[in-house]
DNA sequence: CTTGACTCCGTACCATAGTACGGGCCTTAG
DNA sequence: CTAAGGCCCGTACTATGGTACGGAGTCAAG
């Protein structure tokens, strides 16, 4: 007999769609299983936990791609490797931050601008616009 | 004569592809411009700072619809509706950090304990991912 | 005269991360 | 008996942000 979860199962134990799962199944972000009886896919239990892994990884930002090798890394576990690449992430995500953060100090300066010139000759926010707003440098560029 | 600039001389002087640009005018994000001799593109000299804006901003993690929007806080004839405009930007931008700096806080917990723990047993990184780590909620999604 | 550069056009294609669809099979409840 | 529900499959479609392709026109230099 095998009691192990069905891609229903695991899919609503995960909190994710059935589809989301043979979807990650495709990716190789979760292995192919055993099937039983009429060709239903068995997984093994822990595949839960991978999906919700998969899910958690996803909102600290990292990409499909970068899950399926943190999870390979999980193999053998070095450590070191798994740090560095949330250290690279981190980098990522405070990169992003700063340039929010000089693109609100902009739209903040503007707005202030605004108000202070009310609804009179020219809007600074659209004067503003038209000339070569400073580049913020220092984006976030592809990793 | 025409001295502006054509489709290539945008591109070059935005950093961009030709077909980029294109790409831009079907979506709305550039005007379609003048066409003169031979049907080619003839863009007003704006065009530029225009398309380097788009990149700016897309490098702060502004999608192309979004951008979009901003760029139509020129086209506005009300200084009332731009500064409204840019003050829900402003909203968006500051949400956005919001959603970042709880990723990189959870992150920064993660690394944090992981040089504590040193190349030890077992990666505290993937442990923590492994539990019901708490959804660090409202996500950088959709606005 | 041919080659290269530049333009035109529409369409097809890439990755990312899924979601939906249509058809078929099997089991179980009413 | 029939309908509902779970599963199987492959494929197509969504949106985003481009990139590439094929064919054609036109101009200037070699």
């Amino acid at each position: 007999m095998n009691q192990d979860p069905t891609i229903g199962q695991v899919a609503k134990a995960a909190g994710v769609g059935v589809e989301t799962v043979r979807f990650y199944e495709r990716k190789g972000l979760v292995a192919r299983p055993a099937r039983a009886e009429r060709g239903f896919r068995r997984y093994p239990p822990e595949t839960v936990s991978r999906v919700r892994f998969i899910r958690r990884a996803k909102k600290l930002g990292f990409t499909l791609r970068e899950i399926a090798e943190l999870l390979d890394l999980r193999a053998d576990p070095s450590c070191d490797e798994v740090r560095a690449r949330a250290e690279g992430k981190l980098a990522d995500i405070t990169g992003k931050i700063a340039s929010l953060e000089r693109m609100r100090a902009v739209l903040e300066e503007l707005v202030g601008r605004c108000r202070t010139f009310g609804t009179g000759t020219e809007c600074p926010i659209l004067a503003a616009m038209e000339w070569e707003t400073e580049d913020p440098g220092g984006g976030v560029e592809k990793s």
